[in-house]
DNA sequence: GTATGGATGTATCGGTTCGATACATCGATC
DNA sequence: GATCGATGTATCGAACCGATACATCCATAC
């Protein structure tokens, strides 16, 4: 099916989970969801869409001609296609979400799998935050070897690129273990509790971070 | 030709520049050199190459069969293709490096010509930083305007990833303007002067960089 | 009133790029 | 002396993108 189509269907799962929504929608909702990483195209959303429709995890709703917006002298306007997660789709969300292995932690899946988080077990989520910092942690290792191998032989701004790359990196091993950090507690705790480690919250900073956020 | 060859070919332009290399060697240091972003395959890498030789910008030196290593007993090693820049080859990189425009800041392009930044003027240098500033600008203001449209309806892990993808680029802005800044600088001074804008040199800390690099 | 332009919407096509694999040699380790 | 992993060139089918076509709605300006 293809590493990234898999991202997606993941996505379109998780999102069509509440309200059916039509495609155009469904791809803002998509891409701002993964803000940071590459967008989907209608070349993918939409063959997609199709497969999984053929799968029978979701079913379109054709709007016939019928009121969308109840306006006068409708006719025949192009109809806009929401679509429907099926019962079965709702056990492939649930297949897909409590899956762990690289096709959770992998860069193209870590993003969707986060973001649906609070639809998974505690279990499914640590383990896949410990995957994924250990990945990052091989990421950093061959960063760090490959540096130290090559650094009479760069110019400045190539070793500044160099560098960036690997704070960059080491910023994200940081951010996921507070992540980790926060799950353990509320592991620990009573099962309502929240994570929220970001900057800015009062109760609990998950260990010794710093909130220099700055403007 | 496509986005993604294009950059490609700037990195092999700019690393066969001082030497010789096979390809097995130059998709190695292609995709160490942009470490933090997607890898090149060989899918890509080696139709890349015969389309540049086409092209004559590069030059095959077939080992034949002769000594690769000065061993004993040698006879038909299966033999390592070294590309070479040719004078037109050089001419291509010296266009490359010095256009500017989006195929210069966008994503896909701008690490690539900033690993190659010191073979370029001042003039070009600054103004793909002050252009990737801007078009990551954008990308925030559509980040932030995303976010507070849609604050509410979120959960906790998904406000969280957008708050990590948030920050993420805010750190890349602040980046840039450090960059900006030491160039700037170096322009009033002598043309000598390095940026080193990085964390650890004693000499002219950018602007107000704290150094929280612990481990 | 109407045109011009932009946001919303569905859909497909050509060409680029990936990921897997085949094939082959080399050095090491057992 | 065989098995393994690294080095090396090369290709193919499948996946994927980017551009585009087409169509409706609604604002604003003319």
């Amino acid at each position: 099916m293809g590493k990234r189509a898999e991202a997606l269907e993941l996505a379109i799962l998780g999102l069509l989970h509440d309200a059916p929504l039509h495609g155009y929608e469904l791809r803002k909702r998509v891409n701002s969801l993964l803000g940071w990483g590459r967008a989907f195209s209608y070349g993918t959303l939409y063959p997609t869409l199709k497969a999984m429709v053929r799968q029978n995890y979701l079913a379109e709703d054709q709007p016939v001609d019928t009121l969308v917006t109840p306006a006068p002298h409708r006719s025949g306007r192009r109809g806009r296609i929401a679509y429907r997660l099926t019962p079965e789709g709702k056990e492939r969300f649930a297949e897909l979400l409590s899956q762990t292995g690289p096709s959770a932690w992998d860069d193209e899946h870590f993003g969707v799998h986060f973001a649906f988080f609070g639809r998974a077990d505690a279990d499914t989520r640590m383990r896949i935050l410990i995957g994924r910092r250990s990945r990052l942690q091989e990421k950093l290792d061959q960063f760090r070897s490959a540096l130290s191998r090559t650094r009479e032989r760069l110019d400045a701004y190539t070793l500044e690129l160099q560098r960036h790359g690997l704070e960059s990196v080491e910023r994200e091993v940081k951010w996921l273990d507070d992540l980790i950090s926060a799950e353990r507690r509320s592991i620990d705790r009573p099962p309502g509790a929240m994570p929220t480690p970001g900057a800015g919250e009062p109760p609990a900073p998950p260990t010794g971070n710093e909130g220099e956020n700055g403007r």
